[in-house]
DNA sequence: TGATGTGTTCTGCT
DNA sequence: AAGCAGAACACATC
């Protein structure tokens, strides 16, 4: 499941290997309609709009990636679960999940031609392009809370102070704070002994102070290990991420906890998992 | 064969 | 208005 630190390690094999490089054409697999299209582009603009422009740029926003390109166009990406991208300089056979394939000329002083494959089993990640004055809106970052690693500890305090409800459903809340999903909430509520169903109102200045630490160093170190492939994660390269071997109370059920040595209990906090130590995290 | 999990959006309720 | 629950999406995995 791509959260912050996954789509981070993406954006960074992107920008390895797709930046500066033009799109000579586009492969779509399936019936792409749900994929790709958008308010603003027909699906047949889709492949004639992507065609001889330029990658310029490749950014994130929360769990959003957005490739900006010549003509004023973003191609806007989101992965949502097992969406992954896959570059190659060969042509690999298509695989029955690969639902848009890039053509991708070399930039100057590379003549060899590359392939960029989007894959998603599940088909829930979206590919849209946008005109870059109608991207904020119509791609939902306006929505979007602040990013969980530019956030000061005063502004994130303040949020959590003015917010009632429950601290997992809040964190998971992509306009309270946008880049965290099921695996970074329940470990950082873990290191940072929060009950999942705490009010965050009712929390500690120091406990929030806390968490915000292990937030960002969390995030920190997952991104630095290429992210957590638990379930079909892998960066462009095809390499899994190396930080399931560090998850202390995510799919930790049933085993001791680290501090204290109590089992791990799993249960539904909003219609979702929360992995927990109930002696380390009391309500 | 059926339940589960996963991110997000939507609808409808209090 | 704010927050919550449940459904929907799609399908591999158990």
């Amino acid at each position: 499941m791509p959260e912050l630190p996954e789509v981070e390690t993406v954006i960074r094999g992107l920008r390895k290997t797709i930046l500066k490089k033009t799109i000579k054409s586009i492969y779509l697999n399936a019936p792409p309609s749900s994929i790709v299209l958008s308010d603003s582009f027909k699906i047949k603009d889709f492949k004639r709009l992507l065609k001889e422009k330029k990658i310029l740029a490749i950014n994130r926003r929360g769990k959003n990636i957005l490739i900006t390109l010549t003509d004023n166009l973003t191609l806007w990406v989101h992965l949502k679960m097992t969406g992954h991208f896959f570059y190659d300089h060969n042509p690999k056979p298509v695989n029955k999940h690969d639902l848009v394939i890039f053509h991708l000329s070399g930039s100057s002083g590379e003549k060899t031609d590359s392939h960029l494959h989007f894959n998603d089993y599940r088909r829930f990640g979206r590919l849209r392009l946008f005109p870059q004055e109608e991207l904020w809106e119509q791609a939902g970052l306006k929505k979007l809370g602040p990013e969980p690693l530019e956030i000061y500890v005063s502004d994130f305090i303040a949020r959590c102070k003015s917010s009632h409800r429950m601290i997992k459903p809040a964190l998971l809340d992509q306009s309270f704070l946008a880049g965290l999903g099921n695996i970074y909430t329940d470990e950082s509520l873990y290191f940072a002994h929060i009950h999942p169903q705490k009010l965050s109102s009712s929390i500690s200045k120091k406990k929030l102070t806390n968490l915000h630490y292990h937030i960002q160093r969390l995030l920190k170190l997952a991104i630095k290990n290429m992210g957590t492939s638990v379930d079909s994660f892998s960066g462009v390269n095809g390499k899994p991420g190396r930080f399931q071997k560090y998850l202390k109370a995510y799919h930790h059920e049933g085993n001791p906890c680290y501090f204290c040595g109590h089992k791990i209990v799993k249960i539904k906090v909003g219609s979702r998992s929360a992995h927990f130590c109930p002696r380390c995290q009391r309500l």
